[in-house]
DNA sequence: TATAAATTAGGTCACTTGTCCTAGAGGGTC
DNA sequence: GACCCTCTAGGACAAGTGACCTAATTTATA
C-alpha cells in the first residue's frame, strides 16, 4: 500500500510581486490552517493567526482585503489540494476493477485517519450549513471525488445506469465520510480502522457487483 | 412507518424556583439551539441569545453561571433527547430481525433529512474536536445509538462474536451519519433519499446476514 | 547607487464580546 | 398585607474583534 498523503494546500501563484510576498502569504495560510485543526473555527481571529505566522496584524490586510477572503482563501487552498490528489488517485494501479475499487477505499479511509483530514472536514461541515460561498466548493470537492468512483462502477458493473451509478457512489463517499467522527484521529475507534476497512472493502464490492438495475427504485 | 420525531430538547427539572424560572430556562436552551440551527456556533453570543428569547443579557447570567455552561447545557439537552428516542425504538415492531433492522435504518435516515438533524450534528462534531466535555458526551450519545442496533445484529447473525458485532454497528452507524452533508436537510441530493435507503437496507441486512466470524481479522 | 514598487510594523478606531454589579419587579407563603 | 426568595432589567467594565491609516523598511532593477 503506497503512502498517500494529501498536502496542506495547493496554492495559485501570485501574478507579479516578490518571491518574498508569495512566501507570506503562503505561510500565512498555512498558519490559518495550522490554527483550525488543532484549536477549532473559534481560533481563526486575526490576530491569532498574525502571530502564528510572527506578523503583524496590520499586514494581514495586506495580503487579504478582509477576514473574510484570508478564510476563503484557505478553504479554497485545501479543497484545491485534495482534489488533485483524487484526481491522481484515478491512476492507482490494480489488476481487476475490484482491486482498484478496494485500493481506493483503503486509500481514502487512510486518509481520514490523518489529524488533518478528521479536523479539518467537520469545521467545512459546519461551515458549508451558513455559507453559500463553502457550500459549493465543498460540493465541488465531493463531485470531483466521486469521479473515480463512477468510473470504477461502471466498468464492475455496467448494466448499471447513470444516474444509479452515481447515486450508488454517493452511498460509497458519504459512508466513508462518516467514519471520520469514530475511527479518525485520536478517535475512540481509531485502532479498529483496519477492521473497517475490510468491512466497507467487503461491503462495498459485493454491492457494487450484485445490485440489479432498477432495484433502487422499486419498493 | 411512523412518524418518528426527536423532541428539540429534554431538561431534567431543576429543583427549587417557581414555574416561571423553569419556562425561562427552557426558553432560553430554546432559543440558543434555535441560533445554532439557523445560524451556526459563531451566532451563539449572550447578546444574540438574549434578543432572541426577548430578555436581557444579564438575565442570562442567572440561569448561567457562565457562556460555556449554557452551550453544555444546550448540548446535553439536545443529545438526552436523541438518546431518550433511541431507547424508545428499541421496541419499534417488526416481523423478523431483519424487518426491524430496516425499519431502524428508514427511522434514522429519515431524521438525518430533518433540519435540525442536519444543522446540529456537524456544529456537534466539529466542538468535539476541541472540547474533551463534548467529545465524551458525544461518544455517550453514539453508544447509546448503537446498543438496539447490536441487538439486532446478535439475532440476524448469532454466530458473530461480540466484538465484531460492535465494530459492524459501528460501521452501519458510521454510514448513516455520513449521509448527512450530502442528503440532509437542503442538501443536494436530498431528493434521492429514498433510493440511499433502499441502498442501506439492502447492504446492511446483506452484510450483516453473510458475515462469517473471524472476516474481518483476517488478511 | 538611485528609484519605485512591494512588504512590514505599529497604532487607532468603532464595535462586540463575556462577566459582573445593583436596583427593582414579580410570586408564593405566613 | 408583610415578608423572603426568585427572577428581571439596565448598565458598566476590561478585553478582544476586524478594519483602516501611515511611516518605515526591504527588494528588485535600471
Amino acid at each position: 500500500m503506497t503512502n498517500f498523503i494529501v498536502p496542506d494546500l495547493k496554492i495559485t501563484p501570485r501574478t507579479g510581486g516578490y518571491a518574498r510576498g508569495q512566501d507570506g502569504f503562503e505561510h500565512i495560510l498555512r498558519s490559518a490552517l495550522a490554527l483550525l485543526v488543532n484549536h477549532g473555527s473559534a481560533a481563526l481571529t486575526l490576530r491569532r493567526i498574525a502571530a502564528e505566522s510572527g506578523m503583524n496584524v496590520g499586514n494581514l490586510n495586506y495580503y487579504f482585503r478582509s477576514k473574510e477572503e484570508l478564510i476563503r482563501e484557505l478553504l479554497n487552498a485545501v479543497i484545491s489540494s485534495y482534489e488533485e490528489s483524487f484526481d491522481e488517485i484515478i491512476h492507482e494501479p490494480g489488476a481487476t476493477a475490484e482491486a482498484r475499487l478496494e485500493n481506493l477505499v483503503m486509500l481514502i479511509l487512510e486518509d481520514i485517519t490523518t489529524k488533518k483530514t478528521t479536523r479539518f472536514f467537520p469545521e467545512l461541515w459546519a461551515m458549508a450549513n451558513h455559507d453559500p460561498f463553502i457550500y459549493d466548493r465543498m460540493n465541488e470537492l465531493y463531485d470531483r471525488a466521486r469521479v473515480s468512483l463512477n468510473e470504477l462502477i461502471g466498468e464492475i458493473n455496467p448494466a448499471l445506469p447513470d444516474d444509479e451509478r452515481k447515486i450508488l457512489a454517493l452511498f460509497i463517499s458519504a459512508s466513508m465520510e462518516g467514519m471520520t467522527m469514530f475511527a479518525g484521529y485520536e478517535k475512540p475507534w481509531r485502532a479498529q480502522m483496519p477492521m473497517l476497512e475490510a468491512i466497507a472493502r467487503r461491503s462495498f464490492i459485493q454491492l457494487v457487483s450484485t445490485l440489479r438495475p432498477g432495484e433502487i427504485k422499486g419498493e
